[in-house]
DNA sequence: CTGACTGCAAACGTTTTGCACGGTA
DNA sequence: TACCGTGCAAAACGTTTGCAGTCAG
């Protein structure tokens, strides 16, 4: 299990037990919800409030050390900052796999279309997880 | 100005002045937040409800005859029903722009490579409009 | 004429805030 | 020890609901 101590020093955040406690569930879990995170933390911290769930998350986001996921027909799920990626949404099941796909092409094309400087780009596919579509026979 | 009172008929939603001036400010305006849509909706009636805003919202959401757009880092937005398209966020003035982009390639290889069945995609570029891009110098 | 829609007020769920206490560095 | 972070309670928001009156079809 990674120690994620001097990362969050790094960002000029103390390394409490909360803290630590919500980035291993996010790395563990990958993409999680406000509630599902709530909920595992309740399991290891029997008094957690919701209040520092919120604080902790809204600080891990201004510094960029989470980012925060939204799902175009669902809630918004929270992720480890890691390299560029992009994401799949599986609307049977839920779940969200991380894909890395190259978008070059495109951003210059449209770049050079419209005059828009692009900066970031967000993308978000949806449908069937391999899983789920092989039971929706 | 277009009349949607048909449109509505179509979607089994009677067209009350209230939706079809709800449909013409989305019209005009591409994408509207919630706030700015109450904001116009107030200067034309005077005792509109917020609630009214949120219930036919809700409906036209349901009978797909609108589309929210979930901005990155903003608040959501909502558009009428179009074509399938992809959208440009300015950074700075915060404006949006439809884009139609061609993800047809990309889409393949995913699919292939995850096993994932992609049945839609949610694209949003990120960055500074051509107003804004020459502002910034 | 009837069911659907509106506006109001209240309820609800989610997120934020203030404060006293406790823990990290 | 000095802040920063936590937990609690209350407040602030955003959104939904119930209801009585009104309107579109």
């Amino acid at each position: 299990m990674k120690n994620y101590t001097n990362a969050l020093r790094a960002h000029n955040l103390k390394a409490t037990p909360q803290r630590l406690a919500i980035i291993n569930i996010l790395d563990l879990n990958g993409h999680v919800s406000l509630e599902n995170l709530y909920t595992q933390m309740l399991s290891k911290f029997h008094s957690i409030s919701l209040a520092t769930i919120y604080k902790n998350i809204n600080l891990m986001l201004e510094s960029s050390f989470i980012q925060e996921v939204k799902i175009p027909q669902g809630k918004s799920v929270y992720e480890l900052t890691k390299s560029k990626h992009s994401h799949l949404v599986c609307e049977s099941c839920f779940s969200i796999e991380d894909i890395t796909i190259d978008l070059e092409e495109i951003q210059k094309s449209t770049s050079s279309k419209t005059q828009f400087q692009i900066d970031s780009a967000t993308v978000v596919f949806s449908g069937l997880c391999e899983h789920c579509k092989k039971k929706s026979f």
